[in-house]
DNA sequence: CCAATTTTGATGTACGTAAATCAAAAAATC
DNA sequence: GATTTTTTGATTTACGTACATCAAAATTGG
């Protein structure tokens, strides 16, 4: 059975009282006694009983999801899985609200960010856009103890506590390698549809891209990236008119709004083979690598990022530790035949 | 606040005791003043408090793991993650044992199940060999009411409540297109080394890989299995004879032993162009895989199998849903770029 | 209608921890 | 050494549930 405060108490030779004031830092406590309480605690190995301690302080973690009012399907899925973490909230003794801020603006973040440290939730998960003041308001709600975790997009270089998304340099240089191989010996163009290069996991993911194509398919050239905005419409136009161009051979979308793509490629690429690998797994995204019109996805399990985060920002409130390999977000990779 | 039992009790017109008794199924309640309390249970939408109820219980679960003593990484893998479930067990109230049972011995896997019938775990966990008798043993817990999950290889059209484990079939279709794909136009053989047919994760494997290849890359022809039973001094000898025939162009190998593959591979194929797909991420596959001697991993993730298993009994355990998508055992691509 | 039986209520204890109160003891200050 | 302050102990209540006991009420059978 493992110890209790009564077995500390117990062991340290003072009351139950002064093992609470100790395990619980309140006030009054001789340093030596507290630090007889603190060897009696290392030496019966206690670990406070987490479910017993909630029920008696009846308490709940307050949560605050930060997140960018995209309009995309990713943004989408994010949303409800988040939704599905609330239905779920009274199980796990969460509240959890969301707030949604402009994209890309990191003015409008950081205004919620300093409003949050008067709401005093025990955690806060974004979706950082990557800008200096962004990183300053993070490090100064961490320094005032709040647990935080980037979620999807990182905010290195920043003091937040964990990162809950993909390793989006290795994505790229796991697709430019996959593209490679597919094409094999053939030689041409590759054309990148980008979201917008100002966002860092997109930038990111370039990078690696570029990097793996450089080294290893020098046979491969990649012509000027596309910004598409994360906009169907966009990227529709963009797409149809790369496609004039006959040496492009392969296409690596990167971002959001893939639905423009497939629909280009169907309308202007059906007597041309074309090897094309897009990230994330959406409806329209697992219909064309059904059709064979897209070749490969590379996806980030917006559900295992949310669960991923609470667990996390929920650890780190109580000081507990996370297991670092559950909470390790991998890059799924989906060929037409294991699509879940 | 989510509502108490003392909130039932008030709803329904009834003592504390009585909403105990139907909560607990104890006998001495009319049925009127059952159903008036499951009534009041389901307008309050009354769910348990399980962190509540196993202190006041003093609940553990008693789960079992049973392992076939197999000496390859994989199984290796396996067990280090069951230690790792072991040291976490007291803040998880679980009590973990693991029963070794010879490999692909039915009649011993049986006998084992059997014992446990007696010993009343709260589940049980088997790495099932597929057999008849296997299935009715299983069949025959699971309607004494035990939770039953089969971990990495399943017992297909049994009752066992889960299966913790990648679907074969899918992963060895995966790993045909990935190797067709990346052998691009050129026609060739491809030698399968497989641990033994004899297990059904092994034959499915090969299932999905043969249907595809057949499918949609008829230029590559699959030579006669070879068998290496999953030991890496056999898995040497095989593919250092098969690599005799200078028409292989590929290999798969679904199985484990996989360090007497790559020796054959670094002594004998040196000066070919070989594209190798393999199973099961381990030091050597990995060190293979950055050395380029593999050119793909299929992985499944012990870790993840462990945990799902021990949350899913648990679950089962206590008569509470399951996160269907948090469950899901995907199948992990590594190229050299995505090792975690 | 009475007795036997079943059903229900009332109450208490327990699980491991948090948090509060008040008294007692020890230490620090003058 | 007396006084003030700090530290410690003892005790109680609470969280939501489980489980046991005993008495009271309701129901059933004869």
């Amino acid at each position: 059975m493992r110890p209790t405060v009564h077995d500390i108490a117990a062991a340290a030779g003072v009351s139950l009282a002064t093992v609470d004031r100790v395990l619980n830092q309140r006030p009054g406590v001789r340093q030596v006694t507290r630090e007889k309480v603190e060897t009696a605690i290392r030496e019966l190995g206690y670990v406070r009983d987490v479910a017993a301690a909630n029920l008696a302080k009846g308490r709940t973690y307050p949560l605050v999801f930060i997140l960018p009012a995209s309009d995309n399907s990713f943004m989408h899925g994010l949303n409800a899985e988040i939704r599905q973490a609330i239905v779920r909230s009274s199980a796990e003794r969460t509240d959890i609200r969301t707030i949604e801020v402009p994209a890309f603006d990191p003015a409008a973040l950081v205004a919620v960010l300093e409003g949050l440290s008067r709401e005093k939730p025990c955690g806060i998960a974004l979706v950082a856009t990557d800008a200096p003041e962004v990183r300053a308001a993070v490090d100064r709600l961490v320094r005032e103890r709040f647990p935080i975790v980037t979620l999807v997009s990182d905010l290195t270089g920043s003091l937040r506590h964990h990162y809950a998304g993909v390793d989006n340099i290795a994505a790229g240089r796991t697709a430019a390698r996959l593209l490679g191989r597919f094409l094999g010996p053939r030689k041409g163009e590759i054309a990148v549809l980008a979201g917008s290069m100002l966002v860092r996991d997109h930038r990111e993911r370039l990078e690696g891209f570029t990097a793996v194509m450089a080294e290893e398919f020098p046979d491969l050239a990649i012509l000027p990236v596309l910004e598409g905005r994360d906009d169907p419409e966009v990227a529709h136009r963009l797409v149809a008119d790369a496609l004039g161009n006959a040496g492009i051979i392969g296409v690596y979308s990167l971002g959001a709004g893939n639905r423009g793509l497939i629909r280009a490629l169907k309308e202007k690429a059906v007597d041309r083979v074309l090897t094309v690998i897009a990230h994330e797994l959406t409806v329209h995204t697992r219909a064309a690598l059904i059709d064979n019109t897209i070749d490969a996805i590379l996806n980030q399990d917006a559900g295992h990022e949310v669960r991923s985060a609470i667990r996390v920002l929920k650890a780190k409130a109580d000081g507990l530790a996370v297991i670092e390999a559950q909470e390790r977000i991998r890059l799924d990779i989906f060929l037409k035949d294991n699509l879940p």
